[in-house]
DNA sequence: CGTTATACATACATGTAGGTATGTTCGATT
DNA sequence: AATCGAACATACCTACATGTATGTATAACG
């Protein structure tokens, strides 16, 4: 039964794989490694193999899908120039979470399916943190140029603007996955960066 | 051992304070019968007599408290007159969840320590839409005023502006309650609504 | 080619949460 | 005053999730 290096990669992947599918679907705590393992022709003996604990798989987990996910954020590259410019990226950010089941469902159970019990919380949170203070420099480094450039009001506080739009963004979010918003997530960000930049004031336009 | 109705009732009311405090402080698989009664000198036969199972429990919990929430919301009584109207009625909602201890538990429990199963979604879930929706109609009720009078500009949707107004006050509040937000509550929401308002454009005030 | 460590399967040990059945006490009812 | 049922306590049963100990076939390595 003993399996080459390679194979041995495969089956951690696959674990992996089906954990983050049980995961998506009956939640953290009605997760069992036996039911992980036995979705891929498995015993509980193989996952234990590669992961001690629950809490240890779920980093792993997240650690891997965070990884990709930055690299994704990397791709997109060069810093926005106007503020439709990041609008845009958080669009694709949106594109990437629909059209990616595997993202999709990272992201469903980050948001709905999880327990944050202390365990969890130093193993994963620190990443998933690192993860959005990374996107949050980028934003503000954008914000910073756009101001610089006089497209954005001289007298707003960068950080706080950083803050307020992640607030929103996460809101949007999760108010999607949760299933509490039925309108599309695309429209519900692109009104939203509207309604942030035009303002609601009965203005001249 | 035999209590009269008025200590009865009191029980009741103790389980169910204890079983927010045990919700709160270790999250909702990980609560168990039996330490909601040994918290208060009791035994799980004392839960079982009051409420069937789990989920039941959380049901009436949340039940109890979001009438109390409701009542809340409406003693502020009267509707908004101009913006800064409906900002004070956010941050008086804020107010309240920071300045009372049980309704700060129920909230953080919601939003971080519970696990969406099936039975708890169809139990719990509608009672929580249900006052969001509410205070949604409230928000559109006066948002709609406020168009007619002048002070919000005439070509904005304003079931769309209630959508974005809310998943950025949800947004908030969960990064707040989540601990991933550092700033006080009640600036940040004062900030997000500024900026909602006047917008980023750089404009002529 | 023999040894060793890898990559699992199998079996078992243990704790514990959920749930029930039954007992017990006493307030309420007549 | 006797009875009944509410308000629990106690005991127990069962399922199951976590974790470990052991077995085993074989790839890798010298």
């Amino acid at each position: 039964m003993r399996k080459t290096k390679e194979e041995a990669e495969e089956t951690r992947r696959a674990i992996l794989k089906s954990a983050l599918d049980t995961f998506y679907e009956k939640g953290y705590s009605k997760t069992t490694f036996d039911e992980i393992a036995k979705r891929i022709n498995l015993t509980k003996g193989a996952v234990y193999w590669y992961f001690r604990n629950k809490p240890d798989l779920v980093a792993a987990l997240i650690n891997e899908y965070m990884e990709y996910v930055r690299t994704c954020i990397d791709k997109e590259g060069t810093s926005a120039e106007t503020f439709d410019d990041i609008v845009k990226s958080f669009l694709n950010y949106a594109d990437y979470i629909l059209s990616s089941p595997t993202i999709y469902k990272v992201a469903f159970f980050l948001t709905c399916q999880m327990e944050w019990s202390e365990a969890i919380i130093t193993k994963v949170a620190p990443q998933v943190a690192s993860n959005k203070d990374y996107w949050c420099e980028r934003l503000k480094e954008s914000l910073t140029t756009l101001q610089k450039n006089g497209e954005i009001s001289a007298n707003i506080d960068i950080g706080m603007l950083v803050s307020v739009i992640m607030n929103m963004w996460a809101g949007t979010l999760d108010a999607y996955l949760s299933k509490r918003c039925r309108t599309d997530l695309k429209t519900m960000v692109k009104e939203s960066f509207n309604l942030i930049y035009n303002g609601l004031k009965k203005g001249e336009d």
